[in-house]
DNA sequence: CGACACCTTGAAGAGGTTCAAGAAATGTGG
DNA sequence: CCACATTTCTTGAACCTCTTCAAGGTGTCG
C-alpha cells in the first residue's frame, strides 16, 4: 500500500507491553509481526465495525479511543466499554463469527487489523501468545463481571467515581498522569455505560466538585483529593 | 480411583454437543478424553472454587445446578450467572491465573475437572477445540454483554421476564420444557443476579400471575402465555 | 458570528428500596 | 411422625434515589 504499511511491526511498537506480544522472547515478537496484516485508520464519530457485520479480525488500537456499544429493537443503548491504545476489540465476534456490538472511535485513531484465523495459527506454534490470548479474553471476562458489580449494586456516585478511577489508572498505565484527564467521551456516553442519565452524571460531577473530590472545567477533570474519590466507592453510608 | 472414575469419557457423555467437543471428529473427539482429568462431586451449598484460589482447571457441569459470585469487602455481593448441565466454568480464573469469584452449587451436583494446561496444549494440536475454546470464552462475553444491558437499561418487570424465558430456553436445549420449570435460587440470588431486592422481586412474581403471564408455587413456573411474558421484554412503556 | 451540540440546574414524579410483620414451606430432633 | 425452629416468601407503607421534563447557559465549529 503505501509506507505506513512497511512500518506495521510488532517488534518495535512502543505498545508492546500492553498489546498481544507480554512475555515472548525476541524471536517470537518478530514472528508476531505476520499477525498485523495491516494497519486502519477511523476517523472521530466512525465505526470500526458494526453489529452483525462479519467478524474476520481483532484489532488493536494505536492511538486513539473508541467505545463499543449495543442497540436494542426499541432503542435503547447500553456502552459495554471504553477502548484506549494498547487494547484489543472485536473478541464478542468469535463467537458467532459476527460482530456483537458497534466499535465507535472518539477521536481519529488507528488500529492494527490481525486476522483471527493468523491469530489461532500462530498461537498452535506460539504457546506464549496463546497463553496471552487466553488471557485476554479471560481478563475481558473479569472486566466485565466489574461492571456487573458497578451496574447491579452501586449507586451513582459510586459508580461515577469507579468510572473515573479506572480511566486515571489506565491512563497512568500509559505514562500520563494518574489524577488529570480529558474525557473523551460526553456526559450522555458516560450516563449510557453507567447506566444513568446524563443528568445524574452532570449532577454527580458537579457534587464531586462541591465536595472537593475534583476539579471539573467541561471534559478536563482533575483529581484534587484522590483519597476521598477512593473512598466514595468503598463506603456505601453504612446502615 | 473408583468406578466412577473409568467411566469418565467425553466420547459417550450426552452433553457432548452442549459441552466441548462440538464439530470434532470421532477420532478426536476420544483424544479429548484426555481432557477430564476426573469427575468431582459438589453438595449443594459448597464452593467447587472460591474467589482467589489458584486457577487449574476449567469446569463442565454434568448434573447440577451452579451460581457464580463476587463479593466485595464491604459485603455486597453480585451474582454474575447461574450454570446448568453442559456449561463451563472457570474462565474468568485464567486471566489473573486465581479464580475471581465463588462457584456455589444450588443443587448437588457433579463437574468434569478439565485442567487447563491439558486444555492448551490439546488446543494446539486439535484446531476444532482451539476454536472451540475460543468461542466459549467469545460467547461469555456477549452473555455478560448482554447482562450489562439488563442492568444498564431495563426495569423490574423486563429483568424478571428476560431472566425467566432465558432460563426456560436453555433448559429446552437440554430436552426439557420450554414452559415449565423448578427455579433452582432463591428469590434472593435472583435478586441479586438482576440488580433487585428480593422484595421487589417476590412482587414482580405476583404482578405476572395477576396479569396472566405465568403460574407460581414456590419455585414452580408456569408460563401461562408466553406471548405476553416476551412482549414484556420489549416495550418498554413507549413515551 | 450564529447555529448547534453539549452541559448544568431546578422541580416534580416514578420506580424501587427499606423497614416491618406475618404466612408458607422446609428441615430437624425428639 | 409430629412439633418446633428456621428459612423463604409475600405484602404493606413510608421513603429515597434517580428520572423526567423543562429551561437556560456554555462552548465549538463552520
Amino acid at each position: 500500500m503505501n509506507l505506513q504499511t512497511i512500518k506495521v511491526a510488532c517488534s518495535n511498537c512502543n505498545l508492546r507491553e500492553l498489546c498481544l506480544p507480554v512475555g515472548l522472547s525476541r524471536d517470537e515478537v518478530e514472528r508476531l509481526d505476520q499477525v498485523v496484516a495491516n494497519r486502519r485508520k477511523v476517523k472521530k464519530g466512525d465505526a470500526l465495525f458494526h453489529t452483525g457485520e462479519a467478524f474476520t479480525s481483532l484489532y488493536a488500537i494505536r492511538t486513539g479511543f473508541f467505545k463499543t456499544c449495543l442497540t436494542t429493537d426499541d432503542g435503547r443503548e447500553q456502552i459495554t466499554g471504553f477502548q484506549m491504545a494498547g487494547e484489543i476489540m472485536g473478541l464478542d465476534g468469535i463467537s458467532t463469527e459476527r460482530h456483537n456490538c458497534d466499535a465507535i472511535a472518539l477521536e481519529d485513531a488507528e488500529v492494527c487489523v490481525m486476522p483471527f484465523g493468523v491469530v489461532e495459527e500462530l498461537s498452535r506454534e506460539i504457546t506464549g501468545l496463546q497463553r496471552h490470548v487466553h488471557k485476554i479474553m479471560s481478563r475481558e471476562i473479569v472486566r466485565e463481571n466489574s461492571i456487573m458489580m458497578l451496574l447491579g449494586n452501586m449507586r451513582a456516585e459510586e459508580r461515577l467515581a469507579a468510572f473515573l478511577l479506572n480511566l486515571l489508572q489506565r491512563q497512568q498505565a500509559r505514562g500520563f498522569s494518574g489524577t488529570e484527564m480529558v474525557l473523551r467521551m460526553s456526559r450522555e456516553d458516560i450516563g449510557v455505560y453507567l447506566g444513568l442519565k446524563l443528568e445524574t452524571v452532570s449532577r454527580t460531577f458537579s457534587k464531586f466538585v462541591d465536595d472537593g473530590h475534583i476539579e471539573v472545567k467541561q471534559r478536563h477533570i482533575k483529581v484534587v483529593n484522590l483519597e476521598s474519590l477512593s473512598a466514595l466507592m468503598k463506603q456505601p453510608e453504612c446502615h
